[in-house]
DNA sequence: CGTGTTGTTGCAACGACTCGCAACACGGTC
DNA sequence: GACCGTGTTGCGAGTCGTTGCAACAACACG
């Protein structure tokens, strides 16, 4: 990722486990290097139909499940239960969803540290921060019931 | 709920709103408080439909949405975001989610109390303990894959 | 450069919800 | 007890995501 041929990687952590590299693949990896931040699955199915009218909804979930297998996704569920996926390497973080406006915002793994630490100690339950959605109200919507 | 006949504190409420009180109604409430631990949105309509076979899923859905917003259930996703149900007057509590093993165990508010005060102190923002699911590896689990 | 193994794809069906809408019925009123 | 306004129901269609399966194709090997 600093410098080297992103695609080309990936290709070769595929076949170095016995998976292959194929069209469909390639052009799932280019739509996601073009993104930012959250993507909703049915938004990479979008997306890479635009650019492959015959993609198959299937396919891109199947893929993404092996992208995130190999470290190069991961996926949190929205307060709606719906799929969001955002790329790494980016920094681990959590997100906060106001279910009163919708709202959505990241926190930093180490805010939600003191958490992973007790839960650790006092459970032995190792937390994964990226798949951490928190629901609640924020700041403005809270003030606005008030 | 101590002592009070329960069905009945419910339709008032339902009334008190200008909503009404169906048989469709009463049979969901039957479910409900016969429902122990937590409970899908599926596995609701299958326990209505055992009981009457004409019931249909979005009547169900409806329903268990307005007796949350009465303050009867809380819900929250699973780490596969389906629908999990959970009856009130319970402690209020988080789950923990194995994504290795599935299993799911329940944690004392309190235990993510500091979590929730660092949170509002420093977002404003006010967690929904109760809709809280944290996706992790259980102790088992992780020991397992040293 | 064929050939065979085995991972992948595409399809179609399914499961879990959600939504719009017309018919229905609760329950307050006369 | 009939009447009527409005909340509800049931249905059908739609969305998001998953799964089983047969046909296909990547790629290692000879």
């Amino acid at each position: 990722m600093t410098g080297t041929a992103f695609p080309e990687t990936v290709r070769d952590q595929l076949r170095a486990r016995g998976l292959r590299w194929t069209p469909q693949r390639r052009l799932i990896l280019d739509v996601i290097t073009s993104a930012r931040g959250h993507v909703t699955g049915s938004e990479f199915v979008d997306r890479c139909r635009e650019r492959d009218p015959d993609t198959t909804p299937s396919t891109v979930y199947r893929t993404l499940d092996v992208l995130e297998e190999l470290g190069y996704l991961a996926h949190s569920h929205a307060a709606d239960g719906r799929e969001e996926y955002h790329v790494l390497p980016v920094a681990e973080h959590a997100h906060l969803h106001c279910s009163a406006c919708g709202g959505s915002w990241e926190v930093a793994a180490d805010e939600v540290g003191g958490l992973v630490g007790s839960l650790r100690r006092d459970h032995g339950f190792v937390v994964d921060v990226a798949h951490l959605t928190i629901a609640g109200r924020c700041r403005n919507c809270e003030a606005a019931r008030a």
